[in-house]
DNA sequence: GCGACAG
DNA sequence: ATCTTGTCGC
């Protein structure tokens, strides 16, 4: 897999904020047509020195709920941590890992936040507009919005709203009874529902959805020789 | 001006 | 993200 959208990485804040605005333009909310079936799962950690970031890519089989392939990778830092902008610091690493992967997924789980941003353009929204592929975004915090908290059992609900507005723009998902909702949202080619149904169909054991999950495991295991992915 | 603020 | 062990509760 690689980028069919190319662009700098090493750009002012005022200038990673207009092409955020710019490439929001391109972010596309559908029903996707095909079946879902291979997901892939992407999160990112820093290196122990700071200099460079760790991705991890995993595929996960839906269907018969086993791991296809895993693979890690990094790239220099060229970005600082601002909240809003994650994706300038991240995604060079991602699209490392992302040439990786044989089995090309149907869509691709992020670590962050879709449009659930306060210009409309998370990570996953940014990923996906690169890759031209089908994202969307699973917090563990918010970025962005207001909700009221769903039911403590697995499988409530509550919707992600901007502020003052009746504009949703993303679902507070229990996906463990009594343990903290996850954030989702449309990251690119895909729709909230459809997100919604995924998370919950890809969770129940953990708090994460199982591509998320392993990636997670995954990346914390960057800077050691062995890895061991099974729970 | 003040507070909020993904990973 | 990371610094950090055992411990309480389901």
């Amino acid at each position: 897999m690689e980028a069919v959208i190319r662009h700098k990485w090493d750009l002012s804040i005022t200038d990673a904020v207009s092409l955020q605005k710019e490439l929001a333009t391109k972010v596309q909310i559908i029903k996707p047509t095909s079946k879902i079936r291979y997901i892939g799962g992407i999160d990112c950690a820093p290196s122990h020195d700071k200099l460079r970031y760790f991705a991890a890519a995993v595929v996960w089989d839906l269907e018969h709920h086993e791991l296809m392939e895993y693979h890690l990778a990094e790239a220099p830092i060229t970005f600082p941590y601002i909240p809003g902008l994650l994706s300038f610091r991240e995604i060079p690493a991602i699209l490392e890992v992302v040439k990786n992967i044989k089995h090309i997924p149907d869509l691709l789980i992020v670590d962050g936040h879709g449009i659930a941003h306060p210009r409309r353009f998370g990570i996953a929204c940014h990923l996906g507009v690169l890759l031209d592929m089908p994202t969307f975004g699973c917090g563990k915090s918010l970025l962005f919005g207001k909700y009221n908290e769903p039911s403590i059992e697995r499988g409530s609900i509550s919707p992600l709203m901007v502020k003052n507005t009746n504009t949703i723009i993303g679902n507070v998902i229990r996906t463990r009874t009594k343990v903290k909702p996850v954030i989702v949202s449309v990251g690119n080619k895909i729709d909230l529902e459809t997100a919604t149904e995924l998370t919950l169909s890809c969770s129940g054991k953990f708090r994460l959805p199982e591509p998320t999950r392993l990636a997670d495991n995954l990346v914390a295991q960057k800077e050691t020789k062995n890895i061991y992915l099974v729970n």
